[in-house]
DNA sequence: ATTATCTATAGATCTATAGATAATGC
DNA sequence: ATTATCTATAGATCTATAGATAATGC
């Protein structure tokens, strides 16, 4: 019955399901996809505004455009729309941050732009940052181990970047934990301005923010 | 409707209500104080594991000892509740942190040893930090206000240190901005443990990750 | 015929309160 | 008498599904 994330995460013995193994009666593969954007399209708002528990099935199958039987032929549950909507937040991080990476100098020159480029991402998409971290823990467990698995993955992207500066000697020395522990830094210090902006604000711009930080984690690794 | 972080909060215009300001019938201060504790206590353990909506007034009740009739004279809402839980939280946060900081020595001794003592306590109370992040945004606009305005407090409690500290000399000069920004960092990288320690505790122990964290800050700060 | 969608509702809760009862102190 | 507590329930939802209907393609 715990709940806890803690509990929940088992380091990923069986591989984790994609949305795609999210049962169906419909037969049209496209069809299932489209209906599942738009109702990942529609939930997403709704989870922002009024969170996961206070919307029903009814508005979230109102809001895409169809009925809540309808809803019902492309997931099972109120909790594989959940799911989907993590899952979707996740790959656009994604999707944004390898977008905008470019790997062109050395580490440390590669870090410092990707710094930059997530820090903007964690503004852009503050409000949906905010919501996994308020409803991953209403998750079914395979899911939630799921969604920390996609969490784990953008944190990936820093350590990658933080290994070669360190082979390339860009960055000083640093061993398997200083890498983890930097990236995971990174990871959060960009989700901080999401649940904290209301704090922060009153002393920097985004910019300001970015840079601060930027130059903080830049100076504890040359 | 909107019910983000951000939207509903608004820098303190009026003072903030305490517990103390929630309406009862019950004349008996004493009593109100014991019963809304027992309360409390009931609800911090339901709420860490299945979450506010899915905790049921009468779960609540139930394991307080008392019926439902009688938990609605010591609250409004189900909402008043969460609000209570957050609130002591917050003050048990508070309390152990100011019971254990010694003031002995210079600023960046102080800092130091402050900081190993807020690891630890996030630590014991991880999930009660976890459920501070996961619940704030249920709560009814001005309670959220309050509750992050203790947030703020103990935040406030690394500002004030590092002030000192760089009035002694024992930290290098920094601006408010920069004194602001490194007691957010403080604060928030003590609740990474407790919301990331699934990944973390593959590389550390908690005096590995404060060791590491703490030498990191103070690095940035001499 | 087959596939997708809709309507109507079963079945299960849950919050909050009204009114009855028990306990306490004058 | 006054204060605190309990029982019973009004009133309001909400999720998920069964069975009916519409649309599509052979």
């Amino acid at each position: 019955m715990k709940r806890s994330v803690q509990q929940a995460y088992q380091p990923l013995a069986r591989k984790p399901r994609g949305p795609r193994d999210i049962p169906t009666e419909v037969k049209d593969h496209q069809l299932v996809s489209r209906r599942r954007r738009e109702i990942v399209d529609a939930a997403v708002t709704l989870f922002i505004q009024k969170g996961f528990h206070k919307t029903t099935t009814r508005e979230i199958a109102r809001a895409a455009g169809f009925s809540i039987g309808t809803l019902y032929e492309y997931v099972a549950s109120k909790e594989d729309v959940l799911y989907l909507v993590c899952d979707a937040i996740h790959q656009e991080v994604e999707k944004r941050l390898k977008q905008r990476i470019m790997a062109g100098g050395n580490g440390a020159r590669t870090l410092e732009a990707a710094i930059e480029v997530y820090f903007h991402v964690c503004d852009q998409m503050a409000d949906h940052i905010l919501l996994i971290y308020q409803e991953t823990a209403s998750l079914p467990p395979e899911s939630m181990r799921y969604v920390l698995a996609n969490e784990e993955r953008v944190t990936a992207i820093f350590s990658d970047i933080l290994e070669r500066g360190v082979e390339d000697y860009s960055l000083k020395p640093l061993d398997r934990g200083e890498i983890a522990l930097m990236a995971h830094n990174i990871a959060v210090l960009g989700h901080m301005w999401a649940f904290r902006r209301w704090s922060l604000a009153r002393h920097f711009t985004l910019e300001q923010y970015a840079r601060q930080q930027s130059d903080l984690i830049m100076g504890a690794l040359v």
